[in-house]
DNA sequence: CTGAAAGCGCTAACAC
DNA sequence: GTGTTAGCGCTTTCAG
């Protein structure tokens, strides 16, 4: 398998007769040359399938690095899936390439990713979340790239952050759970120990009842990740430990939809016995039988936004360091 | 802001009073040096907070790429979200670096993306779907390293394939359909005339239907990008042209489940009055009040194997060019 | 077991 | 408007 594409500058300029630099300006659209000189070069390449070899251009010039990463917490979340297609499409308009990641919610696996990453010299980063290794800090420091830290909104960012306050989702939900006469508010989590803005959700979901007089009566927090069925057995195993609750509050959309399937299922009328409550707004929860009360959150926007500032900072343009993005709950007819 | 990282192989050798070539032997794991060598390397290498600088290696000597793209032709599926994880995991495991690339159902999309990875001269490819540009074809033919087009089986592939018939998948629900004793069965498509392999899915189950002697009753193509509310008013629209239709085959199962929501809306009783079959195999769809009647396709399974066969090749092992991955028709509880 | 030399393809800096 | 020179950090090759 010879991986050596055929032509480089030095072949173009061979045949157009000019230098290996003059090439070098035209393909890249800058000035300093005739349009003649212009013509015969962009014929030549055509003809030779000439394609830039960016290894050698960026690692000749530090700043010609078009990679950019961004590290997830789980490639198989929907509401990623909404914000890697906002960074991507962004990423891609202004010429950039997407290395991706996947840090399953450890601080390790992120450290890992990003060490391999920066082994390629990138332009700049986005992470998520605001809790990362001492290492990771390290790294980013040193790297002296553009970071942004999305998702969970911190203000005190490494470089830049584009998100929201968990912990406010949370509470808002409370207070409103509180406000629709609920009383007996149980909790459904996921991946504990695992998941710091799950958890930031609960803490916040815990003051706001707390401090309505009506602490949270009972939390089941699961192992699993937060899937239809973990929502289902959830609540299962929540109610047969807490059977008076009125209303639950769940990690995310899809374990609410799978606990509104188990409510539905054992005969409680929703939102009359018990209230539902999720969280992420996916597009799923809209169109159920019953309007899934939720919290949306802009992923798209965000991704989109991380990507544009990532991009603004390289270029020497003024940024906004920290932008705070609005969710909206939104009431639904499980609440 | 400097993006010059300290410590180089030239400063490892300096400290450590070695030369560059036997740093470089240490730190990549070969052999040819003392174990003290080792030691003193390593533990320079440490202190300095040496990050290899790989755009130079792979520049410097072709072989030591270990960036892979993957394009797949929506960043927002729920499919390709599983797709994407096989793949990541195992080529993170096997010590690779994975770009994305989202090419919205259009070759000429997938091309352009191609030609900007190939710039960064990658150890391979994976590609979604089995037609292509001719450019594409080109640039894959020109560029010599592994390709593996999945998700469509092609048994001419490229290089190598991975995946299974949607043309199959489509005619295996029809005459699935016939079998429960449907026969004016109609069909809810998305993104006309755009992706190819719903419209082989549609092909498959218009063969079987029309070989029944029960050919398709009416269909209803829309425009959308395939969502539950696509569904939900798909389905509206076919009724509201077919009124008398027994069973209609969605595009996916998203789109599936929205044309549920939207037969128990109307009052239409699932599957006495209206049968509904999915395709895809979400999560969601096992747990909805309804099991639906879809496909499963192994997703994470299609991308490991893509992954692994991948580097395989890249490691000069023998690899099967043609792998097809088993589709398995459920029947839920709305056919 | 270790080192020296050459070169990968490109661009910045400077000269003409 | 165009060319020359030097060098990015690494690995391959060859010499000891």
């Amino acid at each position: 398998m010879t991986r050596k594409p055929k032509a480089n500058l030095e072949d173009i300029a061979r045949e157009t007769g000019v230098s290996k630099m003059t090439v070098s300006r035209v393909l890249r659209g800058g000035s300093g040359f005739s349009d003649d000189t212009r013509t015969r070069v962009l014929q030549v390449a055509e003809r030779l399938g000439y394609i830039p070899n960016r290894l050698a251009a960026a690692f000749g010039a530090d700043q010609a690095s078009t990679l950019v990463g961004i590290c997830v917490p789980r490639l198989t979340s929907g509401l990623f899936a909404h914000v890697l297609d906002g960074v991507d499409r962004a990423l891609t308009r202004l010429g950039y390439q997407v290395m991706i990641g996947c840090n399953n919610h450890s601080a390790e696996d992120e450290e890992a990713w990003l060490r391999q990453l920066i082994s390629w010299r990138p332009a700049g980063v986005i992470l998520s979340g605001r809790h990362h290794s001492p290492g990771t800090v390290d790294l980013l420091r040193n790297a002296g790239m553009p970071v942004v830290e999305i998702w969970e909104l911190t203000t005190t960012p490494i470089d830049m952050a584009v998100g929201f306050s968990h912990f406010d989702c949370g509470a808002e939900m409370g207070q409103f759970l509180i406000r629709r006469g609920r009383r007996r508010i149980g909790v459904v989590g996921a991946m504990a120990g695992q998941d710091e803005m799950g958890r930031a959700r609960r803490d916040g979901v815990e003051r706001a009842l707390a401090q309505a007089g009506h602490p949270v009566a009972a939390a089941e927090l699961l192992l699993d990740t937060p899937g239809f069925y973990a929502g289902y057995y959830g609540l299962e195993t929540l109610l047969s430990r807490a059977p008076g609750l009125d209303a639950v509050y769940f990690h995310n959309d899809e374990m609410a939809i799978g606990g509104l399937a188990y409510a539905q299922a054992r005969g409680l009328r929703v939102p009359e016995d018990l209230a539902i409550a999720g969280w992420g707004g996916m597009e799923a929860a809209s169109v159920l039988p019953l309007r899934l009360t939720t919290t949306v959150v802009p992923t798209t926007a965000i991704g989109k936004l991380a990507a544009e500032g990532l991009v603004a900072r390289l270029r020497g343009e003024p940024v906004q360091d920290v932008v705070a993005v609005p969710t909206r709950l939104v009431p639904g007819q499980t609440v």
